[in-house]
DNA sequence: CTGTTAGCGCATTCAC
DNA sequence: GTGAATGCGCTAACAG
């Protein structure tokens, strides 16, 4: 039986025929789980994200699971909020014990016990011993976002999103090196507390920056596309246009950045094919096919989409 | 050992403080494949919805996934872009043989085997035998939103999403009822062709009626917050004001709809409270606590949140 | 080519 | 209270 369905080469057609009939008749369904705990393979692989509630993540989600299905593997999502505990919780719980592979976007350090699952890590989480990363390049997406908008003329550009996380550090750096090729020495950064990047909490930054500051910026520079949704709207309750007043741009391209008023000036990379690397070098290191030399870095193209909130 | 982990009463103390201090030294991590072929559980349920590409099915996921987290549940995301050739083949594939439930939203008719599955729906996805149901009263919300925008002082308003799903025919129901109750007679309505609601295809059609038609409806009532959305965009871009020249309403209260300009008068679902509903549910199936008197329909609360795109 | 069997890691049952 | 044994459904290995 076993044979017939696993396609053994070694099957008489009339004996293969006889079983499968039966097979059928019987209404006979796999059990997964057992063939799992024989194989070791479940063909289940998690994603562990900050929150689905953030568009990028949610459409970053929804590539990777078509990405998955192409090999035939389902995926579990799992939401950290970013909060260290639960990244640790999530990566050391059952879930791990039940999945073949993890991809990972995480802001804490490598959980102990995460190192001898396979993995890839999405973005710049902390790296975790020889996992590849997948992701576009931040410095450099950063880089061309902040020349467009000198390129626009402004000079007195904001850099918002700043925190502890290594993607806000790199597109910190993209903007430095912008800002100092074009020999603007004077870097403005306001900081991003707590959790993932979301609008509500840019709206309530920006808000609070233009009630203080007696001089807006010229420009922001929000490190992804909720950011710079949050600050729209906080600059136009200000009273202030965009870009007339204060340009702005970010980076993600999220659904909501076509449609907003104005439309966003943003950073789009290509989500599709980022899942498909990840899910591929995943499924290379499942399959036990090491990576190139211990560690690799793919690099996901990106292209500049400039919107109203930059041009008028 | 078993008796340890799982606490079995009847072990000393020395005993069970011998073989925990073994268990650490070695590093024992239980094996939840083993424990899942024994048991029948795996600790996982499905969830499976159009697209987490749009906002409302990404925050309901995200709402699902901590509410099964309470129960210490993973979840298993698939999205099936509401064709019914995916639905089919993702409730019958492997996937349902290695999750203890599934929480459905789909379009297509139940499909064959998903029926000894512990389920429970998700909206008004067509009846599977003996699920409970878990949602809002659409007609009731639907009905909530065109009668602001009556009281708001339209009268030829356009109810927008109309397409061969259940929600889309309750939505329209209690816009019917609305109209009918202030005796307005004329119902109009424009249809939502292919796939999920999204903006993106909302911008093309309500593009399209403005093109066509002379005089554009006084409001639009859109089925969903991201085909309100694509309108908004569509009127302004057609150098009408809103809600001047044509009033917009949704349903959801998706993120965006806080932000957009202006922002969108919608319905708020308490999505949090739907997930928990619906994962206690499923978690009772699962247990083998029947429903109530074999079928249940839970109905999420839900409330009206009057924004720009109805009143200036 | 075909039929039989050991054992994946666990929970449960049964002797002790 | 404790230890040993059975079998969940499958696959791989082996003997016929």
């Amino acid at each position: 039986m076993s044979n017939v369905v696993n396609n053994y080469a070694y099957v008489s057609d009339e004996m293969r025929a006889r079983v499968q009939a039966s097979l059928d008749e019987l209404g006979y369904q796999m059990d997964y789980l057992a063939r799992g705990l024989r194989s070791g393979r479940t063909g289940f692989v998690a994603l562990v994200v900050p929150s689905l509630a953030e568009p990028y993540f949610a459409a970053l989600a929804e590539s990777v699971i078509r990405a998955a299905r192409e090999h035939r593997l389902s995926v579990l999502v799992e939401t950290t909020g970013n909060a260290p505990e639960i990244e640790r919780e999530v990566l050391q719980g059952s879930l791990t014990r039940m999945v073949d592979g993890v991809l990972l976007n995480a802001v804490a350090g490598p959980a102990p016990g995460i190192a001898e699952l396979p993995a890839v890590i999405l973005g710049e989480s902390p790296p975790v011993a020889n996992a590849p990363q997948v992701g576009i390049d931040n410095v450099a997406a950063a880089r061309t976002v902040v020349q467009h908008l000198i390129d626009c003329g402004h000079r007195r550009i904001l850099a918002y999103g700043n925190q502890d996380t290594e993607t806000a550090r790199l597109r910190f750096e993209g903007y430095r090196q912008a800002m100092t090729e074009a020999r603007l020495g004077r870097l403005l950064n306001l900081d991003y507390d707590s959790g993932p990047w979301s609008a509500e909490g840019a709206y309530r930054d920006v808000a609070k920056l233009l009630r203080r500051r007696a001089r807006p910026p010229e420009a922001i520079f929000a490190f992804n596309d909720s950011l710079a949704h949050g600050a729209l709207r906080a600059i136009r309750d200000h009273g202030l246009a965009v870009p007339g007043d204060v340009a702005v741009a970010g980076i993600d391209d999220i659904a909501m950045s076509a449609f907003s008023e104005p439309p966003l000036t943003t950073v789009a990379p290509d989500l599709d094919e980022l899942a498909r690397q990840a899910v591929g070098l995943l499924v290379d290191r499942i399959d036990g096919r090491p990576a190139a030399h211990g560690f690799t870095r793919m690099l996901t193209p990106f292209r500049l989409v400039v919107r109203g909130s930059t041009v008028a």
